[in-house]
DNA sequence: AATTGAGTTCCAAATAACGGAACATCAATT
DNA sequence: AATTGATGTTCCGTTATTTGGAACTCAATT
């Protein structure tokens, strides 16, 4: 825990619950930690990795990497090709099915995208902050040609995305700056953001018109609106987002849809707060 | 979008193998193991638990249980709500999207999939044996009005699932007697096979006509035709279904897709046999 | 105010992880 | 076939972490 003798620290109230903040004093978490620092070096990569590329990237000694490794193997979160080559393990298929099926807010939101689809047509996407990363939590799509996967628990970047800047515009200043301080900034398109400075006064912004946008800032001819979500005492942050190609969505029709972004975003906070009961 | 739709750049060799037959005999994983064993406790429930419930399930000490689910919390294994209680938590996501993305042999059936649920019109499932679970991989239907999680990731019975009995029919005789041995048969409907000397005498059957049916086994009113998969030795075995209701589909036109149900199989395990390479 | 139940913290003893170095395995090269 | 180098695996004394019983806090209840 940090500390609390500091006397000009004012913090708001306790922030232990399910934080989806980034955390900014890690506390040690031990062999586990370790051992899941592990597992996100093999997730993070594009492709299964030799222990040797681990072993680069793990600043641990080769005993103490091979031991983690093969625990991991063993409880079937990672997985060792015959190649000696290891990828992230069908275990945690498993885990994240309960996950999601479990998840108060994706279960709270459903029916507001659906909603929201079918009002706009065009893709809607439901993201939680997690970190310096959003993670989809869900997605409704008319047809649905794409794999299933494809964005559902796909982490992706805060500073370029409409859910990341519309989490982002939730947040206390002071959360604000500690974030943005952590991104390390990598240009997708001609028009992503790149600067600490440009994304704050873009989110100052957002806080103003209650949207996001991403003008192809991620991938090129994509285009989306956002707005935030939020629980009252902002341990819970995300956002949802309609999103479609330029050729098809001009930069009008993206901001005839704020409103209903907006009005989206805030029945699924009214749900949030009945379920959640009444709050500080 | 990070676009990682196939990573499979004409990668020969790369196939992973992970062992997904069942642990004889446990080796023991430590401090993860003992995490991890908490982590499904949470996973195997049916709604949030809080600390006591999982005390009870745990057999260990008060003490020891609060740091172990504090540690999971901390890594965002876990998280623990405004109640207290624990639910499995969303970074368990961003690591199952890899699982499944970077799944080869999910990438190397895929087509063939679509191929099978085209001849057929109904669902087909892609599952793998692990322990004394089926996890599904993939399906693909028709109309997508059912959630996307809805199968995949999720673990079911082997011996009451078409996938499931086709899997083991493919296990050597001392691993499917070990296998057999360790279920705890639960009647789910009717036709549920709820004894050993049952699931062997069928899996017999299955193993000279090389398919396993679910005839309402598992559900009411749903059938299923499967055949197995499986790498030549034996390290990773799997199967392919078809399901359709009992109300359109006849145990007749189930059988008609048996031939077409086990080509599909045997097209998956070529592929697969290409991209391993020759093979002891 | 006292009691109960639930969750959290503490610390000496027990146990597991660490990590350097030796060993094994395999592919390419001579 | 023998040599080399790169890669992966095992070993074991030392070191650091986990363990688990007990004491503590806090809130709700009697």
């Amino acid at each position: 825990m940090v500390d609390q003798t500091d006397s000009t620290a004012a913090k708001p109230d306790r922030m232990e619950v399910s934080d989806t903040r980034p955390q900014r004093s890690r506390v040690d978490t031990g062999t586990l930690g370790k051992a899941i620092a592990v597992l996100d070096i093999v997730a993070s990569a594009d492709e299964p990795m030799r222990f040797t590329d681990i072993l680069a990237l793990s600043s641990q000694p080769r005993g103490t990497l091979h031991r983690q490794l093969s625990n991991l193997v063993e409880e079937g979160l990672l997985s060792l090709g015959r190649d000696h080559s290891y990828s992230v393990g069908i275990r945690l298929l498993k885990f994240a099915a309960k996950a999601w099926a479990g998840n108060q807010f994706r279960a709270i939101a459903e029916p507001h995208l659906r909603a929201l689809h079918d009002l706009t047509g065009e893709t809607v996407h439901l993201g939680v902050l997690r970190g310096s990363e959003v993670i989809y939590l869900d997605k409704v799509e008319s047809r649905q040609a794409v794999r299933m996967y494809s964005q559902i628990g796909n982490a992706s970047p805060v500073y370029c995305t409409g859910v990341g800047k519309a989490a982002m515009s939730a947040l206390p200043d002071a959360e604000l700056r500690d974030l943005v301080s952590t991104i390390r900034f990598k240009r997708f398109t001609d028009s992503t953001l790149t600067t600490q400075d440009a994304l704050i006064a873009e989110i100052a912004e957002i806080r103003d018109s209650g949207n996001a946008y991403d003008r192809e800032e991620h991938e090129p001819g994509i285009r989306c609106v956002a707005a935030p979500i939020y629980s009252s005492d902002r341990s819970f942050v995300g956002g949802v987002s309609v999103t479609g190609p330029a050729y098809r969505i001009t930069a009008e029709a993206l901001e005839s849809w704020a409103g209903l972004v907006r009005d989206t975003a805030g029945s699924i906070m009214d749900d949030m707060g009945a379920r959640l009961g009444p709050r500080t």
